[in-house]
DNA sequence: ATAGAAGTTAAAGTTAACTTTAAGTCAAGC
DNA sequence: GCTTGACTTAAAGTTAACTTTAACTTCTAT
């Protein structure tokens, strides 16, 4: 059982976030999350590390890095269960990051559309081959060019 | 210069084709490009090699992985350069992927929209947690749980 | 003939996010 | 007293997609 009411052990709390024991210890090594140590010098976790938990599953779900994720969590209070206003300020902020990531699929969709007929696959020509382009070109319209077979 | 007017060095292969030469080497032991050896055991890529190296980039653009790239190619003929209709055949299959991919982050985006101020965060309920529901919830429509502040 | 650029192979290194393993500690139950 | 289960640490293993390094060999130009 836990330590106390507030507190859990690694297996509890592992059990609860839906988590390995192991990613627990791996998160704490990355300061994601923090513990105490109890008698024998075992981890006890905050009631609060299992919302940071969840955070994390859900900013991981949407595509952010550890390292980023990190960064964000700093923010938090780390001895606080979040709060929902501390949810709505990184939601937000995450939602921004995934509606970017949208636009740039939809672009790079829409590039490949009007390239599929096309077949120019010109590397020096092709939009969807210059990465450099990839901010610049997406949205700057279609490109039909043929390679002249020669550059290809 | 080349070996001829058809086959490449791996050094002009890679400049051409924007890669480094031990990049080739490697797609080439993952059979993703093949090449045949001239007096010195040294590589000879023929020019099709070309726009099999810029279908991979523009694979891995869209997202792909090299595992799914070489199934993608397997279908291609290795010693002809693509044509457009091989071309087509690819990027239409590709874009399907990609609508794919969109759909699912708008998806995601919409629930985590939905989830902004709502705070819940609870780990047995929040559509946003459970990825097994991600199928499943997507367009389920948006969910407005409150934790109930003892499961989580 | 010889320097230097370019090639060759096998093996190890890199980053992310963990898991697995090894070897040992600790508390509870019988 | 002893087995069992949970826990601890450090280190190595895993997958992807390459790069880097080491130790040579071959080609090209002078």
């Amino acid at each position: 059982m836990g330590v106390s009411k507030d507190y859990l052990s690694i297996g509890e709390t592992a059990k609860r976030a839906g988590v390995a024991t192991s990613a627990l210890r791996f998160y704490e090594t990355k300061g994601l999350i923090q513990s105490t140590r109890g008698i024998g010098n075992q981890r006890a976790y905050h009631r609060s590390v299992l919302r940071r938990v969840s955070l994390i599953k859900v900013a991981q779900t949407l595509g952010l890095s550890l390292r980023e994720i990190q960064s964000a969590l700093a923010a938090l209070p780390a001895q606080r269960t979040p709060t929902a206003r501390d949810w709505q300020k990184l939601s937000k902020q995450w939602r921004g990051d995934l509606d970017r990531r949208i636009t740039e699929l939809q672009a790079l969709r829409d590039q490949l559309t009007s390239c599929i007929g096309c077949g120019c696959l010109s590397l020096k020509k092709c939009a969807l081959y210059n990465p450099q382009d990839k901010a610049a070109s997406l949205g700057a319209g279609p490109r039909f060019l043929m390679g002249d077979g020669d550059d290809d």
